[in-house]
DNA sequence: CTCCAAAATTGACCATGGTCACTTTCATAA
DNA sequence: TTATGAAAGTGACCATGGTCAATTTTGGAG
C-alpha cells in the first residue's frame, strides 16, 4: 500500500484468497488512526486538530498516515462524510414527508453538524463538488444519496409536478448550501436556516401561478 | 497598519489632512504586491503562486506582506475578486435580458472565469459564504452586486412574477454554484454548465402549472 | 534643524502538512 | 524452518504559510 486511499472495507474481498491484499495490520492502524482523531475532535474540535497529534495517540509514525489517507482533507472526508451517512440512515428510515415543514424537520439535524464549525461547512463545501481524483469521496457520496431519497421524496408528496424529481431534489440541494453559506454571513442575520430554507422550499417546489 | 487589511482606496479620504492616515510608501508596497503577484498568475495560474515568490519580485521582506494582506487567502480574494467586479462591470452595461438564452450569454464569461481552475472556485466557494471577519470581502462583494443586477434584471424581464425579484435572484446564485460545482465532477459530466444552468434556470424562473 | 511617536518594514523563527529512502514485518514457497 | 519479495511502517527532512520583537522611515511639532 503505498500512497493510496484505502477504501476501509475493501478487504473483505480478498479475506480469504491469496495473496493477502491488506493484512490485519493496516486494519488495526487505520482503525487506530480514525479513533484517535475522532477522540482528539469530541475534545476540541475539527479545525484543531492536527496530524501529529493524530499520529502520537494513534502510536505510529506520521508517514503511516499518509500511508492511510491521501492528505489530511482525506480524513476529514472520511470522518465528517461517515457523520452525514448516519444522519442518512435516519432520514431513510422516514415515510416521505408530505409538507416542506416535514422536509425542513428532516433536514435540520445534519443542518446543525453541517454548521457546528465553520471548518466544517468549508471541507463540505470543497468535497461536494466532489470527485477530483477520479475516486468518490464519502462527504460526496452522501449528496449523491441525499438527491436519491429527497428525489423519491419529491415523487411522492404534494409538490410540483412539472419537472424530474431528479432536478427538484438537486434543487434542493443548491438551497440547502445556499442557506449554509448564508448562515456563516454577517450581512444575512436575522434569519434562521430553517426559516430561509423554509422560503426557498416553498418558491422552489409549490410555485403558485404566475399573476 | 498593523494586521488590518488595507481597503485600497481609503486613502482618498485623508489625502489633504494630517495627520495623513496612510503613506504613499504604503500604496507604493501594496502596488508592488499586487503585480507582482498577477504577474506570476499570468504566467503560471493562481494555484502555483507563492507567497515567498510574490515577495521576491516585489522586492519586500515577508511580513510586508501579511502586514498588506491577513494571509494568502486574502490577496487570492482581492485579485479574484477584481477579475469578478470587472465582468460585473460589463453586465451592467447591458439592458435587462428577455429570455434565460440572454441571461446565460451574459453569465458565460465570469462561468469561464471562475472554472479556469479549480483552486479559483474553491476561493470564491470559500469566500462567497463570506464576511466571515466582520470585514466584507471583494468576492463576498461581488455576490452582493450580482444578486442586485440579477434581481433587477427578472424583475423586468418575462420571468415568474409570484415571488420577490431578490429571491429569484438568490437561486439563481445558489443554481449558478451548483452548475460551476458539477462541473467539477467526474460524475456529472457528459453535461455542459450552460445546459445544466438552463435547466435549472428553466425550473426556477419560468415554472409551468403543475399537472 | 532636531527630535519623537506612529507607521512601515524587516527577517529570523515557528507551525504544520507532506515526502521518501530506508527498515521492519508478514505470508508464502521451497 | 528458512529464504524472499511485497506490504507496512519509520522519522529525518522539506515546503510553505504565518508571527513578532526589533529596526528603519516618515511627517510634523517645537
Amino acid at each position: 500500500m503505498t500512497a493510496v486511499n484505502i477504501k476501509f472495507d475493501q478487504s473483505h474481498f480478498f479475506w480469504h484468497t491469496s495473496p493477502m491484499a491488506v493484512q490485519t495490520r493496516t486494519l488495526k492502524t487505520r482503525a487506530k488512526l480514525i479513533e484517535a482523531a475522532q477522540t482528539r475532535i469530541k475534545a476540541a474540535g475539527y479545525e484543531a486538530l492536527r496530524v501529529e497529534d493524530v499520529v502520537k495517540d494513534a502510536g505510529v509514525a506520521k508517514g503511516t498516515f499518509f500511508a492511510h489517507f491521501k492528505d489530511k482533507d482525506a480524513l476529514m472526508d472520511h470522518l465528517i462524510g461517515g457523520e452525514i451517512h448516519a444522519f442518512l440512515d435516519e432520514v431513510e428510515l422516514l415515510e416521505p414527508p408530505q409538507s416542506i415543514e416535514e422536509i425542513l424537520d428532516a433536514l435540520m439535524p445534519s443542518f446543525a453538524f453541517m454548521t457546528q464549525e465553520r471548518f466544517v461547512f468549508d471541507v463540505i463545501l470543497r468535497h461536494s463538488g466532489a470527485a477530483q481524483n477520479s475516486e468518490i469521496g464519502a462527504i460526496a457520496q452522501t449528496f449523491i444519496r441525499h438527491g436519491t431519497v429527497m428525489a423519491h421524496w419529491l415523487a411522492n408528496g404534494p409538490f410540483r409536478k412539472d419537472i424530474d424529481p431528479a432536478l427538484m431534489a438537486d434543487g434542493v440541494g443548491a438551497f440547502q448550501i445556499q442557506a449554509l453559506a448564508l448562515h456563516f454571513c454577517e450581512a444575512h442575520n436575522g434569519v434562521s436556516i430553517r426559516d430561509r430554507m423554509e422560503t426557498y422550499l416553498n418558491a422552489w417546489l409549490l410555485p403558485k401561478p404566475s399573476g
